[in-house]
RNA sequence: GGUCCCUUCGUCUAUCGGUUAGGACACUAGAUUUUCAUUCUAGGAAGAGCGGUUCGACUCCGCUAGGGACUGCCA
């Protein structure tokens, strides 16, 4: 009863999606682990598409998939397979099981087999057609039937699952599943055993709702004689209220995560930690991940989505990201918001990004903290800093303005002294001034503090604006 | 209904029979301060319940409760 060992064979994951125009956070974070798992052990990652249901395929679907797989650097190690593609190798291993007798025709109607199932229930098992005893007579003709597996009414099939442990279903509770639609149409538990075999797959790495799959598909392997790969079945990602990931959690698929303004690596790490630990480790780099990733450490309990978390690591990355890059992945948030761009502004944005971004937690908070240095002069003043602007502020801001004029060095730390010696020979506090100046730079836009605002803007661009503010109310 | 899985601070997790049950996010208070933020300091916060096994149980076993998956001619 102990199947052959695939201990002992390269280790050979794979993602298998099904293309329905997004690719899912869970699956996304299934990616993760089959990819961490084949680097860990020196395998291959592979990417099969499941796309047998027709009537949801779309190759756009598949594209989002490949997009999303590449957006977060989980490269397959060859070109995916399409299950569509192979369903008469599908076909060939039903005729196999037809002549082995594990499989069998069924004439049931829909309507029959509801009812079948309801008998079946009653009896205190799974569905099982009549049809499984019953050779079709000529009777039959070319009404239309279904193949269904034929599944033993005794003894128990187990999983030795990599982290749920020894998992043992009675045979009686699973049902005569389908193989093969009316239409001839190959149907998923068939085709990910016979795909799984044929690409090699050694470790069988996915959301525990396959955990039952499992026991079905294990089923046909006994039945075809083929060694039983590892399974490794990974808890649910549910919503921050512990249900089901639907809309109204707001981020559920991996594009939407790209345009919430999310860093890969920070997505990458994040979803890492959802259902595998390593000790205390919260941040860390892909190599670290790759050295310490292993199926023993992988938790069993459903991990919530905490989108407040990832952007605590999502702002520690964007903290170490390079200024180019996070300058042309702001550039794009502003051009998508409709300033036009160009390299004046990218200027710009790289003179400010640095100052800016230990407020950021995503790339869209960046694209908030740095649109202050993109405004045209003159800036409208908005109503607080017209009020701040009296007689006796006009006056400070004038000299002010001159004051800062002198300054050798536009930088944030000499500028803030320069700021701070004002308000000393001004006779009066910080507060009294930096308002006025704040608005008059910022325009009423989020900025950081006055010195490196200031910086952000260069000398002339802020000088500019403090003299369009006077000429303003004068 | 049946089968199976899960249960440590609000959240993600550490612990792998002996710990003041640790860390991170979040939260609270204080400090800094020209807004917001950052930064710094301090703090509160957990073993679902009940039985066993054991000198000793978060850890092993059982039961109960709660949550979830599957039970499709979807994947």
């Amino acid at each position: 009863m102990s199947d052959p060992s695939s201990a002992d064979r390269p280790v050979v994951t794979r993602i298998a999606p099904s293309p329905t125009g997004s690719l899912h956070i869970g699956n996304a974070r299934s990616a993760l682990f089959n990819w961490l798992y084949a680097r860990h052990t020196g395998g291959k990652f592979l990417i099969r598409i499941e796309d047998t249901d027709r009537a949801r395929h779309s190759e756009a679907a598949v594209q989002v998939i490949f997009d999303s797989l590449n957006w977060l650097g989980l490269i397959p190690d060859a070109p995916p397979v399409s299950q569509f593609a192979r369903a008469d190798i599908h076909r060939g291993v039903v005729e196999t099981l037809l002549e082995r007798g594990w499989a069998y025709h069924d004439y049931m109607t829909t309507e029959e087999a509801d009812e079948a199932k309801a008998v079946a229930r009653a009896e205190g098992h799974a569905l099982r057609s009549p049809w499984r005893d019953r050779t079709p007579g000529p009777e039959q003709g070319d009404q239309p039937f279904v193949i269904r597996f034929k599944t033993p009414m005794d003894g128990e099939t187990v999983i030795d699952d990599r982290v749920r442990g020894v998992v043992a279903f009675p045979n009686k509770d699973l049902e005569d599943f389908v193989l093969l639609r009316t239409d001839g149409t190959p149907i998923y538990n068939l085709a990910v055993a016979v795909d799984d075999h044929d690409m090699g797959i050694t470790h069988v790495i996915r959301g525990e709702e396959h955990l039952s799959n499992a026991a079905r598909q294990i089923l046909i392997y006994r039945a075809m004689g083929w060694e039983v790969p590892a399974f490794a079945h990974l808890p649910l990602l549910v919503g921050a209220d512990g249900a089901k990931l639907s809309k109204r959690h707001g981020a559920q698929s991996v594009g939407e995560f790209i345009a919430a303004g999310y860093l890969p690596e920070a997505v990458r790490n994040y979803l890492a930690r959802l259902g595998w630990g390593h000790g205390d480790a919260e941040i860390f780099s892909d190599a670290q991940a790759i050295e310490w990733f292993d199926l023993k450490d992988v938790v069993r309990s459903p991990a919530r989505l905490d989108l407040v978390k990832l952007g605590h690591i999502n702002n520690h990355y964007i903290r170490a990201a390079d200024i180019p890059r996070l300058t042309a992945l702001t550039a794009q948030i502003h051009a998508d918001r409709g300033l036009p761009q160009s390299e004046a502004q990218d200027a710009l944005l790289a003179r400010a990004i640095p100052l800016v971004r230990e407020g950021a937690k995503t790339l869209l908070d960046l694209a908030d903290l740095t649109a202050f240095v993109l405004k045209k002069r003159p800036l409208p003043l908005d109503e607080k800093t017209s009020k701040l602007l009296d007689e006796e502020g006009r006056g400070r801001l004038d000299r002010l303005s001159a004051w800062l004029d002198t300054q050798s060095d536009w930088t944030a730390a000499p500028l803030s002294k320069a700021l701070q010696a004002f308000a000393e020979s001004e006779g009066v506090g910080l507060g009294k001034i930096g308002p006025a100046l704040r608005g008059v730079l910022s325009g009423g836009a989020p900025a950081p503090d006055l010195a490196s605002a200031l910086e952000a803007l260069g000398r002339e661009e802020s000088l500019g604006r403090i003299a369009d503010a006077l000429s303003q109310v004068q």
